[in-house]
RNA sequence: GGCAGGUUGCCCGAGUGGCCAAAGGGAGCGGACUGUAAAUCCGCCGGCUCAGCCUACGUUGGUUCGAACCCAACACCUGCCA
């Protein structure tokens, strides 16, 4: 087997490939041109796309040359899910969100005009300009509508609520996405979840019927979490990488709470470590599960990588100064300030109000007075890390901390600070 | 275009005239125990000027002392037929 195929495998990525043998010869062989594919669903990448990011990096380290396609037509589209019809997602939006992706896609990978450097492409480009007949004569007389309907999601929404024409048309697109790409690019080799198996091999099937080119698929495991929640979400919502959508201090906090469970799949997932680092960490996990090493070491190298070395910096002073048994009022005022910045932080003029069930509201840890409320009933809120058991109670000079902060917090981890003054 | 079924809180789903802010489940939140993990147990889970009031069961209008529940129209979804 070829060394990266084998550094995949054993970081349990690998899910299918076309075949395998043919596949190792050709990356054996030479430097392999390859894509993948991620449609302009939202307004930034998510830690769910982050895995097929990090293999489009382990490859290209490894020598070959990415193809990062962003889905400006397919996203109009929208690949069926078992779940039922997209809602739609307007065209300005999803132009501005191909700007934003590109964007993104061009901080993990090396671009650039040499051999192995990255191109972005958009399959807009080869698709927009198409005409209806030519696209009904020479992409969709390939595809046998019998075996389009065999395909688990379609079979599954057939069984549910129904789909569109649009979306069933969706791997036809797919499909000459490939095409273009191996004519334009050269490219042999597209790589994807392993939701995408269907869409991929339909795509190496139109290839190999119109150009009579033999390219490969290639798959990774779908990302499952012990717990069986979905990976990437917390109550706050989808995990962004965009840091104007989820803050380096949440992103970071996010990898920091994974479960002992999945910590070591996702170091050798995510991270660039090591197999001996990793099986280090995970003696450390399993004889000081305490200390969460892995997990410390999954959250820096990742938030490293998408936000770089000075953010993991502020996100481990942030959390020490946080969640730290240390005394509030040991502190000094920049490392106050820059942990409630990074938790979320409210100017002062903006609360509606002077009771700590304004500030609460204020800050957005509670979502309503009731809930707040509500919160202090249980016990459950706190100001300057002292439990709150009144909710009338208005703080006064002794809690501004250095005369300009509050630190509010709900439960164990939700923080927020108020700001004095401007 | 015809016929049938459907639209309930974040999601699923019960409720068919007063006892309904609406059963049950899931998700979520808090507490206890811990390690900012998991599991477990307990509590909470529309809003507010909170023993009361307001808003809510697709939309609008109607019947009624009283409607998520009955009637009408409309909108949307699904299926079957043309």
């Amino acid at each position: 087997m070829n060394a990266i195929l084998e550094e995949l495998t054993w970081r349990g990525l690998l899910a299918q490939t076309t075949d395998e043998a043919a596949l190792t010869a050709t990356l054996n062989d030479a430097p392999v041109t390859f894509y993948c594919g991620f449609d302009p669903t939202g307004p930034s990448l998510h830690v769910g796309h982050l895995m097929q990011v990090i293999t489009m990096r382990r490859l290209q380290l490894a020598g070959h040359k990415p193809l990062a396609l962003v889905g400006g037509a397919t996203g109009l589209i929208g690949d069926p899910k078992p779940g039922g019809e997209r809602s739609w997602l307007d065209a300005e939006v999803a132009t501005d969100n191909v700007r934003r992706i590109q964007g993104q896609l061009e901080h993990f990978l090396t671009f650039g005009e040499g051999a192995t450097d990255a191109i972005l492409v958009n399959n807009l480009d080869w698709t927009a300009s198409m005409d209806v007949i030519t696209f009904l004569r020479d992409v969709g007389k390939h595809f046998s509508v019998n075996r389009m309907l065999d395909r688990d999601a379609v079979k599954t929404r057939l069984e549910g609520n129904g789909i569109s024409y649009t979306e069933f048309s969706y791997v036809l697109l797919q499909s000459m996405d490939y095409l273009e790409l191996r004519r334009r690019h050269g490219c042999t080799l597209q790589i994807g979840g392993s939701d995408q198996w269907g869409n991929i091999t339909a795509g190496c099937e139109l290839v190999r019927r119109v150009d009579g080119e033999s390219v490969h698929a290639l798959t990774t495991h779908l990302l499952t979490k012990s717990d069986g929640t979905k990976f990437g979400k917390t109550e706050s919502g989808t995990v962004w990488l965009d840091p104007e959508l989820t803050s380096p201090y949440a992103f970071y906090q996010f990898w920091f709470n994974t479960d002992d469970r999945d910590v070591i799949n996702f170091l050798k997932i995510f991270s660039m470590r090591s197999q001996v680092e990793i099986a280090q960490l995970e003696e450390l996990t399993t004889t000081e599960p305490a200390a969460r090493a892995a997990q410390k070491a999954l959250a820096q190298d990742v938030t490293a990588l998408v936000h770089g070395a000075a953010a993991v910096d502020q996100a481990i002073a942030a959390s020490a100064a946080l969640f730290g048994r240390a005394e509030l009022a040991d502190l000094d005022r920049d490392t106050v300030f820059a942990a409630l910045n990074e938790a979320g932080l409210v100017s002062a003029g903006e609360v509606d109000g002077e009771t700590i069930v304004d500030y609460l509201v204020a800050t957005g840890l509670m979502a309503s007075k009731s809930a707040a409320r509500r919160s202090i009933d249980e016990g459950g809120a706190y100001l300057n890390n002292e439990r709150i058991t009144d909710e009338a109670y208005v703080p006064g000079a002794a809690d501004w901390l250095h005369g300009e902060f509050l630190l509010l917090r709900k439960g164990k981890r939700s923080i927020a600070g108020v700001r004095q003054g401007s």
